[in-house]
DNA sequence: AATTCTTCTTAATCTAGGTTAAGTGACAAA
DNA sequence: TTTGTCACTTAACCTAGATTAAGAAGAATT
């Protein structure tokens, strides 16, 4: 429980009262691997934010290709961005990867939280600049690097998640194809 | 002038004096075509709102390729986040395409904005918000469009800014060549 | 008017990564 | 124990888009 309020601690400073007011705000709850939290054509009611475990957002295109938008692991928060600020059906899933305690705040409580605590607008605006600043480079990476140089990258952000996980959602995040992975990774070993 | 108010207007309500406080807080000035108005190196100090004109922010990596990041018209906000944000080097040039008039607010009076009107967090959040958003779909484009529903997009986005810059500048931003954007074009005009 | 730059084009050739397909091993269900 | 499913591998072949190079036409400098 204290993690999240570490996390919150980074940015901005609450007094025992709003820790308290926050903590009202919001549930954990423990989902198994597999569980869905969020789904494409529905609206994304809440934020979450990972204790433990290990939890992916994804979108699928026509083909039945999956695209690997974020990994979520202990300490990092993770949602729909696009559904949960205009209420509209989105169109990324969100799935528990590894067994995960999850604290979730619901959209509702979020909103009051920014009209009883005003930091939060703080909190929040920099929780997304931050975002914004990843997926920037993230951006800028998809097309200027090659697969090795963007799994180099991976590696780097994630540390030993590669290990955790089957290594073609790896693929997915990269954006490369299981089979290109796969050949490509040999090709590594071999240096 | 009114365009920026019209801007805030949208996302928080202002009463007079707020009004005249933010406009003491900001610069308008007059940029020519080719004017840099950031460079890759230096810390970025300053969030620039396109009042009219054309504003673009790239990148340039080791091969001398640049990569745009975005396109800023009459009506956008454009900067370096990550430097802005950091206050470290940013790897982004900003620069004018198109004369332009243009707004200039600082990082201080921004910090300043943010004590003395606190709905400025939660203006600067959505935008921040929005941007993510934006950001997010560019970025699953470019792992499942191929480059022609790319330049598709472009178009819907854009509009006729696609008639007002040089055409390698949009091959650049939907991340090819200009000899295959080229040859693409080619080949949709003969459909 | 001549020169230099820049943007755009065309075409030949090349390659990173995709596609298809077949096979292996691990493990879960029946 | 068999059947199925899932993750991964290997290999042959394919293609979107890159690279290289050359030339054309306009815009900008001299």
């Amino acid at each position: 429980m204290s993690l999240i309020l570490q996390n919150i601690a980074k940015h901005i400073a609450l007094t025992v009262k709003e820790q308290e007011l926050f903590l009202s705000k919001i549930e954990i709850q423990h989902f198994n691997s597999k569980t869905i939290l969020a789904q494409s054509g529905q609206v994304c009611k809440n934020s979450y934010f990972v204790n433990s475990g290990i939890v992916r957002s994804f979108n699928i295109n026509d083909n039945i290709v999956e695209h690997i938008m974020t990994f979520a692991c202990a300490g990092w928060w993770i949602s729909d961005m696009y559904s949960l600020i205009s209420q509209k059906p989105g169109d990324l899933f969100i799935e528990v990867l590894e067994d995960a305690e999850i604290i979730v705040l619901s959209k509702e409580n979020q909103e009051i939280l920014y009209q009883e605590i005003p930091k939060f607008e703080r909190f929040f605006r920099i929780l997304i600049e931050n975002s914004l600043v990843a997926n920037q480079e993230r951006l800028m990476d998809n097309l200027s690097l090659s697969a090795e140089e963007r799994f180099e990258k991976f590696q780097n952000k994630y540390g030993d998640l590669q290990h955790k996980i089957p290594q073609k959602q790896i693929a997915s995040y990269i954006g490369v194809t299981p089979e290109f992975f796969s050949k490509m990774k040999n090709r590594l070993l071999k240096r």
